[in-house]
RNA sequence: UCGACAGUAGCUCAAUGGUGGAGCAUUCGGCUGUUAACCGAAGGGUUACAGGUUCAAGUCCUGUCUGUCGAGCCA
């Protein structure tokens, strides 16, 4: 007997195979059962037939309730009404469990409810096909980096100091020596790997204490970040462009069925090949100024615009938007003002007040999934950088001696997993990216 | 943290200030090709919580809690 998983089972048309899994819903019809059954591979139909199996089969199957646990066995045939789909002639089922009244009904339910529930959420075919895509996203990465040179390299999730110096960071006592923080980036870490291992990446969670309780954010999320040496600013963006085409080429070949499943429009993920428009910071104001998008600033007695959109200032969701909307790709905009960008970015060497950053806005309104830079090489410039943004200078000494020692001109990037998961799935909220969510009013289940 | 909106059966939602309903789920019955199957019946309620206005509050007012969306922060 032949045990096989659902998707696999067009190979077996006309061979009896048995199927482990759970039942999905059960539609009945007197002396007719039509249970779906999923095995985590998919979803199939079984036929039952009361004058063709055994009476305990026929009652067996009567009892069941959903996502009972079974092992039914029968006849693999094609769809008498649908072309392309498989059926199980059912002639024998094992009832491993038969489960409690189960709350996820195949009818509508709120999100506070399924997220109460997200560990049995996760059953439903949605969850499946975004948990797929994820995969495929994920597994790319490290295909791509391994193919490109790329060596993997762990970074530390306690650290002593707050990285960048900017987010709020979750911490906790260690030991006797004070307070560690949770890791918002690898990235001043990946910097040492590179200079070790000429391209590193590093894959893994990070942690923000922001209380952003926005469609985009999770105070714990997934970061792949590259860092690169002797890769200058306009380097990195090749990267960056080369790589997003990889991962999104792939999972469209790879995840079809998922895609289609989830509603996405492919056609506009095919599109996403290089080249991709790449805009100044100066270019993008000027598409802001065009569109009449002002500046908003809070005031103590509410808000006040300001236009023509300022020189200086970082981009709000209304101008991230503006800039997206007439593009078909994810446009990268770089060399930003200096003081709106982190300590470590490097000037732009004809004109000190830009920095060598990019960030990468992904098209359809998903906002940023890459924010990435040339790195500040200079050992002088850095340390005056780092007193300038009053950070703790003796914290910093190992990553000062990145510069004393060989210094080169290096990049890097980050990119929210999450995000590109966001993205590729076309959700509305990242809650549903990542299999369970954290965010700043939820921590379980 | 700020702003907008919301909270009614297990779930999703109705209900002019005047006797709280429906669909699904559950239980029982029917149906030999069903597709969120369908048809019939039954059970199921401290209208988030605390005050207030009123002859009368699910409905109006105040506060609290919870949630959703948006802003800021960012990936």
């Amino acid at each position: 007997m032949q045990r096989v998983s659902v998707s696999k089972i067009s190979d077996y048309t006309d061979q009896e195979v048995t199927i482990n899994g759970w039942l999905y819903n059960i539609r009945s019809s007197g002396k007719l059962m039509f249970p779906e059954i999923r095995d985590g591979s998919g979803i199939i139909q079984g036929v039952v037939v009361k004058s063709a199996v055994s009476e305990r089969v026929w009652e067996d199957f009567s009892k069941l309730t959903q996502e009972s646990s079974i092992k039914v066995k029968g006849t693999v045939s094609k769809h008498p009404k649908k072309e392309g789909v498989f059926e199980l002639q059912i002639n024998d089922v094992e009832i491993i469990q038969i489960a409690e009244p189960y709350p996820i009904t195949p009818k509508e339910h709120g999100v506070e409810f399924l997220m109460d529930r997200r560990h049995l959420w996760l059953r439903s075919p949605r969850q499946v096909s975004i948990l797929r895509v994820r995969n495929e996203i994920i597994q790319t990465i490290r295909d791509y980096m391994y193919d490109n040179g790329f060596i993997l390299f762990d970074t530390p999730i306690f650290t002593p100091n707050a990285c960048e110096g900017t987010s709020t960071l979750f911490s906790t006592e260690y030991f006797d020596m004070g307070k560690a923080y949770l890791s918002q980036s690898g990235q001043l870490y990946a910097e040492a790997g590179a200079m070790a291992l000429g391209k590193v990446y590093t894959l893994g969670p990070t942690f923000r204490a922001e209380n952003s309780m926005t469609r985009r954010h999770l105070t714990e999320f997934w970061m792949m970040e590259p860092e690169m040496a002797f890769y200058d600013i306009d380097d990195d963006m090749d990267l960056i462009e080369d790589f997003l085409e990889n991962v999104v080429q792939r999972v469209l070949k790879n995840c079809r069925k998922e895609l289609e499943l989830l509603g996405r429009n492919v056609s506009k993920l095919e599109n996403v090949k290089k080249p991709f428009p790449r805009i100044t910071y100066d270019e993008a104001i000027e598409i802001l100024i065009k569109k009449d998008i002002p500046l908003i600033r809070k005031t103590s007695n509410g808000e006040e615009q300001i236009r023509p959109f300022p020189w200086g200032e970082d981009f709000g969701a209304p101008h991230e938007e503006a800039i997206v909307e007439d593009f078909d790709k994810p446009v990268m905009v770089h060399r930003w003002p200096a003081e709106a960008k982190s300590f470590y970015m490097k000037r732009d060497p004809s004109n000190p007040k830009i920095a060598l950053g990019v960030d990468v806005l992904a098209p359809e309104g998903f906002g940023e999934i890459i924010g990435g830079s040339q790195r500040e090489d200079n050992f002088a410039e850095l340390e005056k950088r780092i007193i300038e943004h009053q950070l703790p200078l003796e914290e910093f000494q190992w990553f000062l001696d990145l510069r004393r020692y060989g210094s080169v001109p290096h990049s890097g990037f980050g990119l929210g997993i999450e995000r590109m998961v966001n993205w590729i799935c076309n959700l509305e909220n990242i809650r549903e990216a990542i299999p369970f969510a954290r965010r700043p009013n939820r921590i379980t289940p």
